[in-house]
DNA sequence: GCATTAACCACAG
DNA sequence: CTGTGGTTAATGC
């Protein structure tokens, strides 16, 4: 995991919204405050429960944001580059509150916490765009916790499958990310339920599936059957 | 009661 | 890591 480099962030061309809106010089001392660093599938970003020093922008890769409950590990979100995670922790508190685990290799840039909280001083934009981002991961959430609440498993796995086919990988056909065990802690199934229920879909041809090779047949039906819980 | 849902357990590739 | 089958507790007619 290790492979740290510097970076230049005036150049970068997976420039977050945020950092968009720096000046020449903002983004020279975010160049010299800026690490970036390779990972493999499986690779922990960070970990709960460790001492957080430095924010995380996701330049590549798929990433999920979990947690350790009470009973068991949970998965809170997947999360597509590019993408700032961890901003909660680095302006909320010096400890991690979550974990953050590489699905697919994944490249990373470490910015020094300081660094980031000095530019939300100094540049409204900058700050601006940050809460726009917090926002809108509140709002998609509640979505999220809304809709695992309400609806039983096969809603859960619709959910989950156009929400992989949609937002994540923008096709109706993918390779799944997630062990069936994984698949379970996002939806809040054991295994043996997400396999049955997968099984499901597949007797009735709403998908093809071959291993985590997935095909969304009836995207439609899929619909349906998420929005009827 | 009876059916459905989904977790738990055990065993097998 | 997955798939399957039997069992079981909770919930709703």
């Amino acid at each position: 995991m290790y492979m740290p480099g510097k970076v230049n962030c005036e150049s970068c061309l997976i420039k977050s919204c945020a950092a968009e809106v720096l000046n020449k010089q903002e983004l020279q001392v975010l160049s010299a405050n800026c690490a970036g660093v390779s990972y493999k599938k499986n690779e922990k970003l960070f970990q709960q429960g460790f001492l957080c020093s430095n924010i995380v922008y996701v330049k590549t890769g798929i990433v999920k944001i979990h947690k350790t409950g009470p009973l068991k590990d949970q998965i809170l979100k997947i999360v597509k580059s590019p993408r700032f995670i961890g901003i909660p922790t680095v302006l909320g508190g010096k400890v991690n509150h979550y974990s953050a685990t590489a699905l697919t290799p994944a490249t990373v840039c470490f910015i020094v916490t300081d660094i980031f909280k000095t530019l939300i001083l100094r540049n409204g934009k900058f700050a601006n765009e940050v809460i726009n981002s917090i926002c809108q991961d509140e709002l998609n959430f509640y979505d999220l916790s809304i809709n695992q609440m309400q609806k039983q498993i096969h809603g859960r796995l619709a959910d989950a499958l156009l929400f992989l086919s949609d937002e994540i990988f923008e096709s109706d056909s993918f390779e799944l990310p997630l062990s069936r065990s994984d698949l379970g802690d996002y939806i809040q199934a054991t295994r043996e339920s997400v396999t049955r229920a997968l099984s499901r879909l597949k007797a009735d041809g709403l998908i093809d599936m071959q291993g985590r090779q997935i095909n969304l047949v009836d995207k439609k039906m899929l619909e349906k059957i998420s929005k009827l819980g």
